[in-house]
DNA sequence: AAATTGTTTGACATTATTGTCAAATATTTT
DNA sequence: AAAATATTTGACAATAATGTCAAACAATTT
């Protein structure tokens, strides 16, 4: 069966990616990603060598998108708090949009066998240096309360991504409805954006 | 080889809680986990019936110890401040003996399998229902800024606990050394506290 | 010391998954 | 339409991991 709108290889890249990112099979055999694309197994080794591959093309994609998109937030020209605000608007909209991404991150992250080839390439840039120095001045200027500006950043993403992580299981832990766990998220970001400021 | 100071089942059950849960192996393979406990893979069957079941063993012991002490600190007679300094030291504390057994239940957390008989069974507790009603009164006294008194728990589980789970993530990104950001996680206690309360 | 019970071992069968390859089929170029 | 190229398919080999089982061995009881 041929695919007369969309190129297998597209196909199956895009099938694989919501497979893993979106819907969380992040350790999905290359016949279930064929499956879901509906194509023949050997089709995936003949476009992509190998699942591994497949997985790190999908992969380094998404990341480079989010990289991008974070970088252009870092210097973008506002106030301190609407950058923040944005910054925190965006990182909830992703993760939303991929809510397993960092899944894999972690799950990545201490591979013992993580290796120079590994597929996680975590580094700094130009942008978030910036982003830290502006920081910094807002700690002079009294915005925020003065401690090492890292701290200011781990807490914006400790803050938004945890709870989303966490999702399912604090449903369970607090008992309460899939649907009011999503509307007390929502609130949440006005929340967030309190406590960061004094 | 028989073994003198310990017997073999106890052997083998450290030797995975230590191989899971403190080193990170969480998938590691019978093969893997008997030649960690120095002892014929097969024992790991004759004694466990399956990896599986092994797994669950050690998983479970953890999780209760944890829940019980959180448990006690929940309804400990304490002034308020106090009891959420002792449950992040505790959280802190426990996050660092076993790092990888929050990385374990971001695993599975989502798992798409995860049926009825799953390993993780998250659940609420009268302690913990007592406890946010006392987060509740504090709010009402203005002590701490009123929201969904969730979003407070919320907030002392994403500090404490993101930042360890991604620790090796954040250090490249941030280009620090692993000692400074070690150093910077004991500083950052005093940061969560000062950011939860007004 | 013979019998019973508990423990350890190596060999085996089973299952799941991966990547390769040659043959079949479709598409494009000449 | 013949030739060349690209795509798809099914069969195959290789690998890794799991659990079972009977036999060997050790310890304990009678």
């Amino acid at each position: 069966m041929p695919n007369i709108d969309k190129c297998t290889e597209k196909l199956i890249k895009e099938k694989a990616t919501a497979l893993f990112f979106v819907l969380g099979h992040i350790n999905a055999s290359s016949q279930e990603i064929a499956d879901y694309a509906g194509v023949k197994r050997t089709l995936v080794n003949y476009y992509f060598r190998s699942k591994n591959n497949l997985f790190k093309i999908t992969y380094d994609e998404l990341i480079t998108n989010l990289k991008s998109s974070l970088k252009k937030i870092y210097i973008s020209k506002q106030p301190f708090s609407n950058k923040v605000e944005e910054l925190i608007d965006f990182l909830i909209f992703f993760r939303e949009s991929y809510p397993y991404l960092e899944k894999f991150n972690i799950q990545e992250i201490n591979n013992i066998n993580r290796s120079a080839d590994s597929i996680l390439q975590p580094q700094g840039s130009a942008e978030l240096n910036y982003f830290i120095k502006e920081v910094e001045q807002e700690m002079e200027n009294g915005l925020i309360k003065k401690y090492h500006p890292i701290n200011f950043i781990l807490n914006i993403f400790s803050l938004v991504s945890f709870p989303i992580v966490m999702k399912p299981l604090f449903i369970e832990i607090f008992d309460i409805d899939k649907s009011e766990f999503i509307a007390l998220l929502k609130a949440r970001k006005q929340v967030i954006k309190t406590i960061l400021f004094n």
